[in-house]
RNA sequence: GAUCUCGUAGCUCAGUCGGUAGAGCACUUGACUUUUAAUCAAGGAGUCAUGGGUUCGAAUCCCAUCGAGAUCACCA
């Protein structure tokens, strides 16, 4: 192929439409190309150390005559992007070099490259042709500069790759103050790699995010559950109460709809006999965005055969406890989320839902008929309609009037039979299920039950929610007859759990938004 | 879905009472042999989100639209 030649007037983008600095830019590269330099070279650099490695690890020694002796990286390559640069007279560059780890400071010398009178590199390609953010890889041997900043010698450059827009320029002052930060949040979301370039700061909350994820794998896998990976286009939408996105296959030529839950498929698995199996699936409602929604999101779900909801208890305490460990930075089992500090290690709070309406408003809604719940919410201005049963109207009063003030982990549990299509009946109870749900920070982050495993209940609940639909309620679940038939042939009884791993992330790294914990949250379209 | 706020140079932001569009950083040119928010001098850079309207004249006032954020509502 032969190679591109390409002019200012060649790109895409017309030149009436590019900025002074991209048009630069570009010119720059063409230069590059002309002293014989290929910006975007395919070969390989080989990386020998890195940025705070070297700044945080340097060493030398002052001998008897005051000279210093070097004691180590006194041969380093490392690579990434100029962030920034300041000349000190017309043959030294101060640089700054930004990779994976941090910065660290470039000193290069016009002295240490061959000035070959067709290319000179240092007066053209270093000084006029690199620009802010292009990557290079350099070699050289680290120093400590007469004002004492740890660097790096250069002695040979090489072009990585030309980066053809100018960065934001964020800087900071000795005293740390931030000057022209990067914070459009939509440009943040937008250009995310944008972001996490000159916000650095900001990488920890995914790697916590991915420490998260990891820690609970880690303790599933010793748990001795299988990973599994199940359908996200699913014919028929269960598992939970959400409105589905829905596509269409045009071999098959017939509606699927992107999960919303996978809770039907993972029991399946344990029908087959499986122990215990786990999937941190993507979700997919078409529902409202906010701060705690996004139309895709994370989830845990785990299924454990033999076992029951107070043993699926005992594992969350001990799971968030080892997350809550791996992610405190000091090795605490705590997360501070706003004002509050939580504290992960167990045992929860288990306070049944009845008992916390009861302790948090007085009522009584065990004894309470529908008439005195109507009577309560109209008094407390809570919003209700006339198609709400007894159950919803508790679930409402729960709403608005408990779940804000459980800060600590509090597992809330026995839940009214009807808002629990999938869940167990009480072994005690009757009319309740035995279900509960973990609040931390006044929020739900995992929803969890003894799984119905009897065939015959389960249609019958099936057949409620079909009625539910019939009046129009659009999250009801619809029938599913092959898990039903899965159920016939006998599943064990089996503890199940579901946690919201967006939340879960928000919490343990203080963020109030699920935006900042998401690299690519949703958005609209660009004009 | 409702309400409020916002959208001006690559970035962060000013822009008064409606009267030719401003600053810092970034960029360009020059000076400077160890700088670090480098400094100094000069310069270039704008579809004021988009489309209408009012007006002699609109970044500014009005309407609509688009995008974003916040609050509320909805939401297992």
């Amino acid at each position: 192929m032969p190679r591109t030649n390409p002019q200012i007037h060649d790109f895409n983008k017309s030149p009436s439409k590019m900025t002074e600095q991209e048009i630069l830019r570009r010119e720059s590269l063409v230069k590059l190309r002309e002293l014989g330099i290929d910006p975007y070279p395919a070969e390989m650099f080989e990386v020998t150390a890195f940025a705070s490695d070297i700044a945080a690890n340097y060493q030398e020694e002052v001998l008897e005559d005051g000279s210093k002796n070097r004691l180590n990286f006194q041969s380093v390559s490392l690579a990434g992007r100029i962030m920034a640069s300041r000349e000190a007279g017309n043959k030294v560059i101060f640089m700054n070099l930004q990779d994976s780890s941090g910065r660290i400071q470039l000193y290069v010398k016009r002295d240490d490259f061959l000035q070959d009178e067709e290319s000179p590199f240092f007066d053209l390609a270093i000084k006029k042709y690199l620009d802010l953010g292009d990557y290079v890889g350099v070699k050289g041997f680290a120093f400590r500069t007469k004002t004492g900043e740890v660097s790096v010698h250069v002695q040979e450059l090489k072009f990585l790759a030309k980066s053809l827009r100018p960065l934001p320029v964020v800087k900071k002052d000795a005293e740390g103050n931030v000057h022209d930060a990067f914070t459009d949040p939509e440009m943040r979301y937008r250009m995310r790699y944008v972001d996490l370039t000159v916000n650095t700061e900001f990488r920890q909350i995914f790697i916590k995010r991915t420490l998260l994820i990891k820690t609970m794998r880690n303790y599933l896998d010793e748990l001795g559950l299988l990973e599994v990976e199940t359908p996200i286009l699913q014919p028929i939408h269960g598992g939970a109460a959400a409105r589905p996105f829905t596509t269409h296959h045009n071999t098959l030529d017939m509606k699927l709809y992107l999960r919303i839950a996978n809770e039907l498929y993972l029991k399946r698995l344990i029908v087959a006999g499986f122990d215990g199996v786990y999937e941190f699936a993507k979700m997919f409602r078409n529902e409202g965005m906010d701060r705690t929604h996004n139309p895709e999101f994370t989830a845990l779900e785990f299924y454990v055969a033999y076992k029951d909801y107070n043993w699926m208890m005992d594992v969350t305490e001990i799971m968030l406890e080892k997350v809550a460990r791996a992610i405190h930075t000091e090795g605490g089992s705590t997360a501070q989320v706003g004002d509050n500090v939580i504290e992960f290690a167990g045992p929860y709070r288990r306070l049944t839902m009845f008992d916390a309406i009861q302790e948090y408003t007085g009522l009584n809604v065990e004894t309470a008929d529908e008439s005195e719940l109507r009577n309560y919410c109209q008094k407390a201005h809570i919003e209700i309609d006339a198609s709400m049963g007894k159950a919803k109207l508790i679930d409402e009063i729960f709403g608005a009037k408990v779940e804000g003030h459980l800060i600590q982990p509090t597992f809330l549990i026995d839940y009214p039979m009807e808002m629990s299509p999938l869940t167990k009946k009480h072994r005690i109870k009757p009319g309740l299920v035995e279900r509960f749900e973990l609040f931390v920070n006044g929020k739900e982050v995992a929803n969890a039950y003894s799984e119905l495993n009897d065939p015959i209940d389960q249609r019958e609940r099936f057949e409620e929610q079909l009625r539910l639909a019939a009046r129009g309620d659009e999250e009801a679940m619809a029938m599913d007859e092959d898990f039903l038939r899965a159920l016939e042939y006998g599943m064990p009884p089996t503890a199940g759990i579901g946690f919201g791993i967006d939340r879960l992330a928000m919490m343990f790294t203080g963020q109030a938004s699920i935006q900042e914990v998401l690299f690519f949250p949703q958005m609209r379209p660009e004009v």
